[in-house]
RNA sequence: GGUCCUGUGGCCGAGAGGCUAGGCUGAGCUCUGCAAAAGCUCCUACAGCGGUUCGAAUCCGCUCGGGACCUCCA
């Protein structure tokens, strides 16, 4: 197999990849934080990395993957005090806060589901691993790179900076970080402007709270995914993700916790994806322009025409590049929608395509395209403009106008298994098609008499039959080998 | 204010010094009783202005537009 190039954001780079432990992947994703419903801009991040997930697994490699749920210690604002997100939400919601993490958790596990993603091998929570991350404070400490005021622990970044790197990740200097940011307050604990709470002191009225040797609180935001990744893959290790929001703080801290607790870098590769935009606006939380998955579903939104299938939202990331930014517009996902359909039908002519002693067509160069297209940093784009070539292909054989030998077509067949189904995550959705066993029996009825005044040329009455069925959804087409019809959603 | 990314045909989106993306849409043709599907053909673009080069959408500079990060966010 040829080898893997990936874009890591430590070199600013493409790289080939050469896992630490071949045939062995260590792979991080950091998770949601389960304090409200994930919208589409979080999907496309955990699509994009389910997408690599199972590129790497066909490639081979035996990857463990984990990917994280973040279900305490997540502040509103940067302020590292007054209430973490849970609780505030609890508070509006008037529940429990283990109430909102298991509501949501649940309503993100479904999202995934709905998406076809796989679960990862992993998924760790924060509040299970309390002690963990307790621990590895604790070793920050020893080591001098953090500090305790008033039950806090801060991590000294000033400190830090003096042998390492800071702006290893974001590629910024200390200085611009220093200088050049708008006016913050209520940092009156830290001792630097860019310290950050490794683990936070719990005011008398914090529900969520932990015994600690800083007394009653809760771990910072930043400490689960490096006690974490460190638990599950090692103090170094392959590949750790996460959307390109989160390089600039949250895994620049992440690397400075690592390479203060064991003094070496715990990332080989660092991947991110790029933003959702909707009208070239980043689609996030708190500016409040995010889909939820089942408005897009249902098509009950404002900006929506109508709903769209998973799999077509799937499909229509997939014809982006992960480190592009994707435009959402119900123009590009109708597109997206008759593109798809157009795959999934070729597909299936697959199982049906006569068989010749020669082949007109060249399988082995578009296997090796499509190699190519995803062994150059994950092009999936790439990878579906070659599908589609493809596709041409095959539906000439079924016109005869091309031929295919059954070796070829073996191959054929696989290769469209493989890259649609087990790569790209893609399959078909099977909702209300064909699957209803009256509408099944009705509609050959209907048929069979529609071919009988066809043979008569009472071609009214068979309009009329075809006129009628399409005020109800329901396409029928006349192909050489008889009438088939399928529905319309 | 600072740092960085980006600007591709009607729309979406790859590519990245010389060859050509791909999807959708529109027009025409073939097939068909007619449709549909499918195939073929056409509409052949790289923000603007300079520069480097035999040659630039691709490199450099400037201008204009869009965006991200520096505050929580995948």
């Amino acid at each position: 197999m040829e080898p893997l190039f990936l874009y890591n954001t430590l070199t600013r780079q493409k790289e080939k990849f050469q896992p630490l432990n071949p045939p062995l992947v260590g792979m991080y994703v950091c998770g949601p934080t389960v304090y409200s419903d994930v919208h589409l801009g979080n999907c496309r991040t955990f699509i994009s990395f389910d997408m690599i997930y199972r590129y790497l697994l066909h490639a081979g490699f035996k990857v463990r993957y984990v990917r994280n749920i973040t279900d305490a210690g997540h502040l509103e604002g940067d302020l590292d005090e007054g209430d973490d997100k849970f609780a505030k939400k609890a508070k509006i919601e008037q529940v429990e806060p283990m109430e909102i993490v298991q509501k949501y958790t649940l309503g993100f596990h479904e999202v995934m589901a709905l998406f076809n993603n796989l679960p990862p091998g992993i998924e760790p929570t924060a509040t299970g691993h309390i002690s963990e991350q307790i621990e590895m404070t604790k070793k920050i400490i020893v080591q001098g790179f953090a500090y305790v005021t008033n039950g806090t622990v801060y991590f000294d970044v000033e400190k830090y900076c003096t042998n390492n790197n800071y702006g290893i990740l974001s590629n910024r200097k200390l200085d611009d970080l220093l200088t050049n940011t708008r006016e913050l307050n209520g940092q009156d604990e830290k001792k630097g402007r860019l310290d950050f709470a490794l683990w936070i002191n719990a005011k008398p009225e914090h529900i969520m709270r932990w015994p600690s040797p800083w007394g009653w609180g809760f771990p910072g935001w930043h400490i689960e995914c490096s006690a974490m990744s460190m638990k599950y893959l090692g103090e170094q290790f392959d590949i750790h993700g996460g959307g390109m929001d989160l390089i600039a703080t949250h895994h620049t801290n992440e690397v400075a916790q690592s390479v203060a607790c064991n003094s070496t870098q715990p990332v080989k590769y660092w991947m991110h994806t790029n933003m959702l935009t909707v009208n070239g606006a980043r689609m996030s939380k708190s500016a409040g322009n995010g889909f939820l998955p089942k408005e897009l579903f249902t098509g009950n939104h404002p900006l929506l025409e109508r709903g769209y299938q998973p799999m077509v939202v799937r499909f229509f990331m997939m014809q982006t590049h992960y480190r592009s930014t994707l435009d959402f517009s119900n123009e590009a996902l109708k597109a997206s929608e008759k593109g798809f359909e157009r795959m999934m039908n070729a597909i299936r002519l697959l199982d049906n395509l006569k068989i010749s002693n020669s082949s007109s067509v060249n399988i082995a160069e578009l296997k090796t395209l499509c190699y190519a297209a995803m062994n150059d940093d994950f092009n999936t784009p790439v990878l579906i403009a070659h599908l589609f070539d493809g596709v041409r292909l095959i539906n000439s054989i079924n016109d005869s106008k091309e031929t295919i030998t059954e070796t070829d077509l073996v191959e054929l067949k696989k290769l469209y298994h493989n890259f649609v189904f087990s790569v790209m995550g893609l399959k078909e959705e099977t909702t209300a098609k064909n699957n209803d066993e009256l509408a099944e029996g009705l509609m050959n009825a209907i048929l069979a008499i529609r071919k009988e005044v066809r043979s008569k040329k009472d071609f009214t009455t068979s309009d009329l039959i075809r006129d009628e069925l399409k005020k109800i959804n329901i396409i029928v087409k006349d192909t050489k080998d008889g009438a088939v019809w399928e529905q319309e959603n």
